[in-house]
DNA sequence: CGCTAGCTTGATGTATCTCAAGCTCCGTGG
DNA sequence: CCACGGAGCTTGAGATACATCAAGCTAGCG
């Protein structure tokens, strides 16, 4: 059978970290080809996981870091019988389950919100790897300090945002994310509910819905179903951050 | 001036790790005393901030993070021309600026909130060491986690919690804080002020002000200006993750 | 001992939630 | 291929938690 012979080879070359299109924007970005192979090495491939598949669950023992290849995710918390707290949505080449190194445990759940592929990266490996690559070292560290100016952003959001800002900032936010991955900033699909949109943003589903009514109806942007056109950027980002007196 | 010279003796004496009584909190915390050396040879002394004294401000190059030693300080960040978001207060033992990694820039100002002593580490010294130092480098990997985990709490606090419990959670974690480190959890001090306490917690002060006044017309806690005192520890876990029915 | 920043308390306003109902679209099975 | 079912989404009306505005109070500092 040498047609799944090759297949086999392509699938596994496509999975190497050298050849990878994400390569510029993931953990080895920094390395020379020869430390490529070495961080290559220790990475576990897995089979993608479906929608609505756990990668990990709440409370499993850490293991290993995951960067995500393909698809999408989000991380849930769940506290005493309270509902779930949707605390992070992670695209291609970002770095999940960083914040389970401290207790050994993953504090939170991450489930795929549709066919997604991850690199596993065991922890201990990748610790020991990174006494000897400073570089390596060096990135891990920076993605590490970026998620917390992240967080620190969101809490920003949470507390000072009307929940239009909310909304104009999770977009451009998703249509910067895009562009850096080459994508369209302007036109894109939502992978995610409302109801995750709603949740991750602290507000109700059908503030969500009617804010990206209004939103539509005021020519900003053009959503169908989770289809989402940005139309009009500038008047999304100064909707992003300062309300804008009704001027009709 | 042989008493000058002692005093100082002692204070230089006091200002060294192995001699800290934080060095069980601190990052140093998994050395051998042989390692500890190493470490404590590339931390800066500085001079005692004064209340209201920033230690970097947000845009400051970063070089260095900061090990509190003692007092207590804020972390305030401004966007546009919007108000500060206070995203986080530092206790000692506590690490300052590992945010500002990323960009090269502290991404907040860092100001104290009292007399407040601090360890420079200069980062650049900090990242070699910690080549050498598996145990120092995984602590800097968990304080980095803990720090990613604790966000993730405040978002969930921030996007689901009513005002009573986001008091209540306040006032528990303080407490924890001050138990951690050898304080009594049941009677202390507040460092900052209440509009520090609301701006953190997404309220206004006059509502933290408001709750404050029943939680102690409750009797689960008397507060006489700063000082606070639990008097129903039990009663406050339960208002900080319940409603309670108001059972009159 | 007075001044001012910080704090408290009250009255009113409003952004967003909640409850309720209908709609739409996607996947599934006939 | 079409019809059905149901999850996901939208829209409306009413309720509410908290913000805002407005005063007076208190205490720590010069």
């Amino acid at each position: 059978m040498p047609e799944l012979m090759s297949r086999r080879r392509a699938r596994l070359n496509e999975a190497r970290c050298q050849t990878c299109s994400l390569s510029s924007l993931c953990l080895p970005l920094a390395l020379e080809l020869d430390d490529m192979s070495q961080f290559d090495a220790i990475i576990r491939r897995r089979a993608p996981l479906k929608k609505g598949e756990p990668l990990f669950r709440q409370g499993d023992r850490f293991t290993s870091v995951f960067a995500v290849r393909s698809g999408s995710l989000k991380q849930l918390t769940t506290e005493g019988s309270g509902t779930d707290q949707l605390t992070n949505f992670y695209l291609p080449s970002e770095l999940v389950g960083l914040d389970g190194i401290d207790e050994q445990h993953y504090p939170g759940s991450v489930v795929a919100l549709e066919t997604t592929t991850v690199c596993e990266i065991p922890f201990d490996r990748l610790d020991l790897l990174s006494e000897e690559l400073p570089e390596l070292r060096g990135q891990l560290y920076r993605s590490m300090s970026k998620e917390l100016r992240d967080d620190r952003r969101m809490m920003r959001l949470l507390s000072r945002k009307t929940a239009d800002q909310r909304l104009a900032t999770f977009l451009i936010t998703l249509s910067e994310r895009f562009r850096r991955r080459g994508y369209s900033p302007y036109s894109f699909r939502l992978s995610m509910a409302r109801a995750d949109i709603g949740n991750y943003l602290g507000l109700a589903v059908e503030t969500v819905s009617r804010i990206l009514s209004r939103f539509q109806s005021q020519g900003v942007v053009a959503v169908s179903g989770r289809e989402v056109n940005i139309l009009d950027m500038p008047m999304l980002l100064t909707l992003a951050e300062e309300e804008i007196e009704d001027a009709s």
